[in-house]
DNA sequence: TGTTTATCTTAACAAAAATCAACCGATAAA
DNA sequence: TTTATCGGTTGATTTTTGTTAAGATAAACA
């Protein structure tokens, strides 16, 4: 619990009794791997915050699942566009891995920014946030050729390539399985030969 | 400059004394077609509002401008990133159209903050809702084909079609210029034989 | 342990999109 | 008016990426 406070803090201090307000609302929940967070078609009603495991937003096009975004431990985590509008999201989420979240849902949110002033900044600050994060995943989709927007993702996030299998992390760059695995087999032939 | 009001009073009320503290900060500015509003490599630190034109945000890369978006009459632009983090804009802005622009700079928005406490959940609104906007554009790209987003963008925003040249609506889209052409022929063939 | 299932790789082929180059039409400049 | 220039189109070709199908590896499970 003290992850969120560290986590909060970064952006403003946060005082005890404010404390009190935000953690006497937290619920915990642990779940297995592979267990559905919100499907589509559902309002969202959550904000997630991964203590351990991974969370996986995803949406469904053609029958077949696309990775939309990764989160993982220490990270906020809600199909946002549906919480916000509360309308049905086309979003799913599940977990990845056998996970545990604290969460808070909407009720609990609107209380926040009333009793807690700093409490709309912290808000202001993780949607410039996400914001930001999500600009260059644009940036990438129209600047990078797939090759390169993998070879950035290992770089960038290495817990990527380690803890999600190849065929999600190949949705996740727009591509197919088959050719992430030729773009791997290219890069291992190039790192060897130079 | 009602505009501007009336665009902030629809995420929350402005009395008539916070108004008078935003207003007396803004700028005018009125630039003719093509001017220049921000080089990649500066820091953008200001948030312009157009009253009247088009303003175009775009990153180069391989030589090419290739278009991240385009604001119209009664919205606000920033390279945001860039405003927020204080860092070297990677993306540049210029005016498509004569155009007349309402703009404030960082100090002013400090000073909002510090003496607005509604501001606070204005920023947070304008943040959500650039975060909405920018997560469907993400969906487009892992989940449409090039000619699907043009038929969105043909549908949703036909604005873009009618003031923009045809090569920025292409790398817009993430393709060429003669790859667009193709599809409009296309298009405008199954039209006639549908 | 062996068996099933999921994931990854590979190859042959097809489709999509980019590149290169020529050309057309409209507009602006000389 | 003539001449450039710019934006758009078109065709031929190459490159990139997707599809299909088969096999290899590895993880999950009885």
């Amino acid at each position: 619990m003290q992850q969120i406070r560290a986590y909060l803090s970064a952006i403003t201090p946060v005082s005890d009794g404010d404390w009190e307000k935000i953690s006497s609302h937290l619920k915990i929940l642990s779940i297995p791997k592979n267990s559905v967070l919100l499907k589509e078609g559902q309002v969202c009603n959550d904000v997630y915050f991964v203590v351990k495991g991974l969370v996986r937003l995803y949406v469904v096009a053609d029958g077949k699942q696309i990775c939309r975004q990764f989160f993982f431990e220490n990270s906020f985590v809600s199909a946002y566009d549906s919480f916000l509008s509360k309308q049905p999201s086309k979003t799913s989420a599940d977990v990845l891995e056998d996970t545990t979240l604290y969460y808070f849902n909407h009720a609990d949110i609107q209380y926040f920014y009333e009793q807690i002033p700093t409490f709309q900044l912290i808000g202001r600050v993780l949607a410039e946030n996400m914001f930001i994060k999500i600009s260059e995943r644009v940036n990438s989709f129209l600047t990078e050729s797939p090759e390169l927007r993998y070879t950035q993702l290992v770089t960038n996030r290495p817990k990527v390539l380690q803890r999600i299998p190849q065929y999600m992390i190949a949705s996740y760059l727009g591509i197919t399985p088959e050719h992430l695995s030729r773009i791997r087999k290219k890069m291992a032939g190039n790192k060897a030969s130079g």
